[in-house]
DNA sequence: GCGACAG
DNA sequence: ATCTTGTCGC
């Protein structure tokens, strides 16, 4: 049985490690590729997928997965104690970090600026970028193009369009400024509704856990 | 107290 | 996220 953990504990750590989130500018390699997490559930058990693309490429370059049981409910605003485990741990099987990593949640568009893309950046110190397909936290001003997040007064976010369902919510995970995030979604967004490697972790997650639980 | 609330 | 029929549109 994992051990309960206390909510007033759980904030205390997304404020102090909201302390550890770098903003900076990102430098790729020429040739540098793209990872994507998703879990997919099944009650309390939750299978992860892994992607890498190459960068621009919305080809599927490797993939690797992992099962972790007895997980937390899904609390808004503490998201990562449900879906950081089974992420950090197909993370561990890599040998290598990917350039950049897309996470499916918010990143500094969260209430104590520590959501999940944070989270798993600040904890593995690699730099991170939190797609959602819904806002979660800071307010929006469409009257700029791409429209912005913003919480406390700071620009952390970005609206972008896509093809198939319509909107997607972009933040700054760990050590990309706005502007990184922005060009590199929009650069691995092609024609689908996420990013290359989200789209194909969000399908692969649904598939394996189809076929493994049933 | 009331409403909002990533997946 | 997941559950889950019929229905609207290209």
């Amino acid at each position: 049985m994992r051990p309960k953990i206390k909510y007033e504990n759980a904030v205390r750590a997304q404020v102090l490690l909201s302390k550890k989130v770098k903003v900076e500018p990102l430098s790729l390699p020429k040739e540098s590729f793209i990872g994507g997490v998703d879990v997919a559930y099944k009650k309390n058990v939750g299978v992860a997928t892994y992607v890498l693309t190459k960068y621009g490429s919305k080809k599927l370059e490797n993939v690797d997965y992992a099962t972790v049981d007895n997980l937390p409910p899904y609390i808004p605003g503490l998201f990562y104690l449900r879906e950081a485990p089974p992420i950090l741990k197909v993370l561990s099987r890599q040998v290598e970090k990917p350039h950049i990593l897309f996470i499916n949640g918010h990143g500094l568009a969260h209430p104590r600026k520590m959501g999940l893309a944070s989270y798993i950046g600040v904890v593995l110190n690699v730099p991170t970028i939190g797609v959602a397909k819904s806002l979660l936290y800071g307010k929006v001003d469409r009257s700029i193009q791409p429209p912005l997040i913003f919480v406390d007064e700071l620009a952390v976010g970005a609206v972008l369009r896509t093809k198939g369902r319509g909107e997607i919510y972009i933040s700054i995970g760990h050590r990309v400024t706005l502007d990184d995030a922005i060009r590199v979604v929009s650069d691995n967004l092609f024609d689908l509704a996420l990013p290359a490697p989200l789209w194909y972790a969000d399908k692969l997650s649904k598939e394996a856990l189809a076929s493994k639980i049933s």
